[in-house]
DNA sequence: AATGAATGAGACTTCATTCAT
DNA sequence: AATGAATGAAGTCTCATTCAT
């Protein structure tokens, strides 16, 4: 009786099905939008019930809840950068968002489409607004940095973020498309070389 | 305005709810998302019953059909231009898409989010997917050919590709912030101006 | 073609099903428990699916409170009454619940189990409890009122109470075993008698 | 007194841990009803796991069952009397039945909801409501009895029963209201002087 | 003896859709 | 053309129960 291991009850400590309930939940939001985000497609592509689900989190809002911390995280920790010069700051940021982008096509969705926030209740709606927000302004402020420091030329930073938001966005959109990762890295090399010349005040480097 | 407004029973030919009931929906889908698109809600912003809307739609889905068709026409009517200068062909476009979104501000949410793709079967969704495709074939072409031309310098269509539809992008995303037309109408023209600067290869205007 | 009138679909007003909802729901709380006043038990009773009552009532919770409504108008629309003899105002107590009891089995439930208490919500619960704490209230101010009046004789009136309410919750118990009405009120009739000549302080009438 | 009060897992033999489940299952049952008698409550007022309940006892409905054996014996334990006088055999009965009351809480509320009706299975229910007819009768016996012996001048047994079942249950009423105990046994001796008077015919003893 | 993950049944509730009126 | 009752299929969540550890 050679047994199937298919058939068995598959048994996994708290800890690694929350990880993995979360893993699942951003994908199907990120991929299959947010009406899709239910506990039977969560539950069948884990290869358990629905019902183990409430096991691990209390509410399908909870599961959003700490999806919402994961991308908190992948979003934001290699931010912080402390470098005088206002353009590599901004420049490092874009690079940044682009290598989140190419390694993790399900938060690049986030970025464009608004599925967490669908899935999210009114109030953690709110924090993934935040995200974006955050963004934004810490391109605004680099930009103006840059002005301040004489970089601009006469460049404006407002009209300036727009390219540079909507680069990432383009880019993100991209990515999506499920093109070649090698290819969207020289793409982005050249869009920041392209944009910083812009910014520079059309002054080749 | 010569509509009755009494409390009677509002009865109306089967062109004008339909018409009324795609624009509703639209609305919906647009700003509060493809979970929010159900009978009852279309039907309570109109003023009707949820039984209703089957007399003039037999589903859901065809509703979603309808919107998607409202959507193709306003996002394309007036994409069409024989200029032969490729980059003026690629600024109408531009300015084209900015008017839309600013006109319509639900348009733009479709824009950025997949809302409407959510909302559709698959079969519709592709369609929709194909309103994107379409619009990044169209800037791609205009660039290819404004090279051909000799007008882009040393500028990569590809990478300019980018910022153009990434400036879009990030102008529809400002636009759904509800920042006031003037202002996006200003922003976009000074967006456009670096643009151009940019795909001209840096030379200043 | 004589049609079948058991197949067809089943349709009644709103206020007519309410009725019959909160009737049945009563039925089942005071027979079944509160752990079978479920959706599915309701309406297998009335003959619909158990989706078909929330369109007539939002939440079992609502159902629940119509149903205390009920029970509150049933037990206490005759029991004002203002005669200056306090013991006859309290016979007149005594005989109306009685007779609430012998034509309403269902809420004779209620007064001795606590079935409806269990359905409700904690705050519902409350007002339940209030019905039980206004009856004894009754009892005890009449019996307080015979006493001044005299009528008490050596009999003290706390310890008259637990006889009058006892014997209302005895013949309650008594009607849930599905004795015959007429005995019942014999019997009924004869208690009273009883308790009565204690009350006069054992003198006989 | 050995027992490892650590943190540590708390095992205990079968049957100290079978005792614990029933009586806090008792007590739910009897507090907050039928409907949150789940293994979960049991589980986490004794301070195990709702899994390690089902190695004591196979079902739930074994856990009713033995907490009706111990209803059973708390109840009728002290019943037996075989005093000839048959009013002094009620009045023994009466009084253990208070005390019952007073001793046991829970019980008390056995007496008055059918909580542990509804929490038993149909076969089991036919258990406890023997226990109440089980009481009536005796009730019944000891007042024909009396009668025979020309102890009850004029009272009928049926109508005096009434009263006597009454009293009990209005006295375990009172109890559930947390007043406390010293007054309720006073109350209880002025309640059965009151009964006995009216028993004897109203002749007072 | 106990834990804790998993199952499967069942509860409440929402929603697209149908249809008598 | 519209209402409003009903259906049936989901979806979320709870719970008894099983079983690997």
């Amino acid at each position: 009786m050679t047994h199937d291991r298919s058939k068995k009850r598959q048994r996994k400590s708290t800890d690694d099905r929350r990880l993995e309930i979360i893993d699942v939940a951003l994908g199907i939001i990120a991929r299959q939008g947010a009406r899709n985000f239910t506990a039977k497609n969560i539950a069948s592509e884990i290869g358990i019930t629905p019902g183990a689900i409430f096991r691990h989190f209390a509410t399908m809002n909870d599961i959003v809840e700490a999806a919402i911390d994961r991308v908190e995280v992948i979003l934001f920790e290699d931010v912080a950068s402390d470098d005088p010069d206002s353009l590599k700051r901004l420049e490092m940021f874009f690079h940044n968002r682009i290598e989140v982008i190419l390694r993790n096509r399900d938060i690049a969705c986030m970025l464009l489409s608004d599925h967490l926030q669908q899935a999210a209740s009114e109030q953690q709606a709110g924090r993934v607004e935040q995200f974006k927000v955050r963004s934004r302004a810490h391109v605004q402020e680099c930009l103006e940095g840059a002005r301040d420091e004489g970089a601009l030329g006469a460049t404006e930073p407002e009209a300036a973020a727009v390219l540079v938001q909507g680069a990432i966005l383009a880019l993100a959109n991209a990515s999506t498309g499920s093109s070649d990762t090698k290819k969207l890295e020289k793409l982005s090399t050249k869009v920041w070389s392209l944009l910083e010349q812009t910014l520079r005040g059309g002054r080749p480097l």
